[in-house]
Order: structure tokens, then sequence, then C-alpha cells
DNA sequence: CTTTGATATTTAACATGTTAAATAGTTTTG
DNA sequence: CAAAACTATTTAACATGTTAAATATCAAAG
């Protein structure tokens, strides 16, 4: 029998991250960067340095996306491209000191958009959802 | 203080779409479909016919995305397309015999993985998550 | 040591996401 | 009724998603 559209798995996560992202678009555009940008350069203030492949895998993004966007984010000086001695394939990636400035800018604003989405929804579901995403996600590693 | 990009909602938003996704995109592939062009077949399939905006909404694409696949399967003769009487602006979408036929041969395959990630989860754990999910997305209409 | 196979990144090509602006038609106002 | 305001769709421009293929380098076999 046919799946509604409106209790669709793929079709909810989808318009919940809508939903969320719409909170913070807003901000991540008055500081100039795109929402892959943004997560590129929090996972590398997270760990930095990082190998292309490591940071594509954190962050979520393509291999060829993350060229692209290393390229630009390498341009305005917020992340620095390095290579590895001993493996020349690879390519390492690091935070650069005008990446720590943009993400001390934007991290407080960030956390208000979080804390005020957790609040509406309530702590308790906040953290079940997010268990039961977790649950979703581990079946890949199965 | 700053989030973890692991524990993140939106992250954990995507990934598990990306989860869901990963099993679908295969079946898709072989019928010559996009998922967003699947979404938009799917949701004539529910109502038929609908004008643009409604079907933007309801399959949660943005409407120059929208113009530009219905210029595809319109020329794939999967859809029809048609003008308002009374409104001049507005266009109207149906769907077509081969879009029809198109979802007869899709809707099994898909229905089983559904059924297959259910089972996996468990039923109770997914309806628990579509209901949380739901919850979220109407954060937007308060 | 060189050929074969595997791995990391990039390039290419096309579809979609995203915001802003353009177009065209409709409704509201004065 | 004509100007102004509004609505629906399209176009434009650029970033990203997606798959496949190309490059470059490294590792394993022979």
């Amino acid at each position: 029998m046919l799946q509604s559209t409106r209790r669709s798995l793929p079709m909810s996560l989808l318009r919940a991250r809508e939903v969320v992202m719409a909170q913070f678009r807003p901000i991540l555009a008055q500081h100039g960067v795109s929402e892959q940008q943004w997560r590129v350069i929090r996972v590398l203030g997270e760990q930095s340095p990082l190998d292309a492949t490591e940071l594509a895998e954190r962050a979520s993004i393509l291999a060829p996306s993350l060229t692209r966007i290393i390229k630009a984010l390498e341009e305005r000086k917020l992340i620095t491209r390095g290579k590895v001695e001993g493996d020349g394939r690879r390519v390492i990636l690091s935070i650069a000191p005008k990446g720590q400035v943009l993400i001390s800018q934007v991290s407080p604003e960030s956390s208000a958009i979080y804390d005020e989405v957790q609040r509406r929804i309530g702590h308790e579901r906040y953290e079940q959802l997010l268990d039961l995403l977790e649950g979703l996600i581990d079946l890949e590693k199965k």
C-alpha cells in the first residue's frame, strides 16, 4: 500500500531540518558563509588539522563539494590547506585565525537558537529525538 | 558553550535522511528519476490536479526548482501542465498515464524498503520518531 | 623494479538549493 | 477606471548534491 507523503520518513526528516535551518540561515548569511561552509569551519574548529576525507565524513559533505568549498574558504583565509609528508595524495586542512574569529562570533548566536528550539519542543523530547536519529544513522554501519 | 558536531540536530537530521535515502536512490536511478522528481510525481499521484504552489509546498521543493522539474517531467510525458481559467498566473499540474505507470512500478519496491527500515529500528520507535519530527515541523506554524 | 591494484583528490556534467529580481496577471484603493 | 499593492511563476546567478571519470600517488605482487 502507498505511503502517504505526509507521514513519510525521508520527507519528515527533510521538513524538520528545514524548520531548524530556517532559524540559522539568516545568521550565517550575515556572516557571509553558507550552511555547508559553516559545517566545514565548525568541524575544523573542533579538531584541526584534518585530512579531506575525514573532514568530508564529519561534515557530511561529498568529496566533490568539499573540493569547491575548501577552495572558497582558503581564498578567504578562513582555513589553510597543506600537504602531508609521506603521502602525496592527501590534503590537510586547518582552521585559520580568521576562521577562529568567525567561530567565536557565530557560536553564541547559534547556541541561542539551539536553546530556543530545545526549549520549544522540550528538553526531554529533544534528547529523545537525537537518540532515535542516532539509532537510524547507526543502521548504516551494520 | 559549543555544540558538538556529533550531537547536532541539523547534522543528525541530515545524516539520518542520508541513510534512508541511500536505500532509495538505486531504485529511483533504475527508473531514471531523481529523488525530487519522484516526490513531485508521488504527490500528484495522491492528488491531481494541483497548482504549482500547492505542489511545491507538499513536495517540499522551492518554486525555482519546481519550475525546472516540471519542465523535465512534462517533456517525458510523466505529468501534464495546464492553465487555470479565471487566474492566468496559475499553472495546474496533473499526473499523466505514464506517470501512473511509473508509480505502480516504483511503489512496491519503495514500500519494501520502508518496511525494512521500520523493521530494523522497530515499529514503535519508528512511529515515535515520526511523531517527534512532526512536533518539530509544527514549530514553524506557531 | 615494474606492473597491477587500491586510495585520495579533483574535474566534469548535470540536477537541485537558494536568494533576488523580473514578468505577468490579479486585487485593492482612491 | 487607473495607479498601487499583491500574488504566482519564471529567470538569473551562484553554491552544492550527485554520479562517473580522470589524475596522481601509494601499496602490493610478481
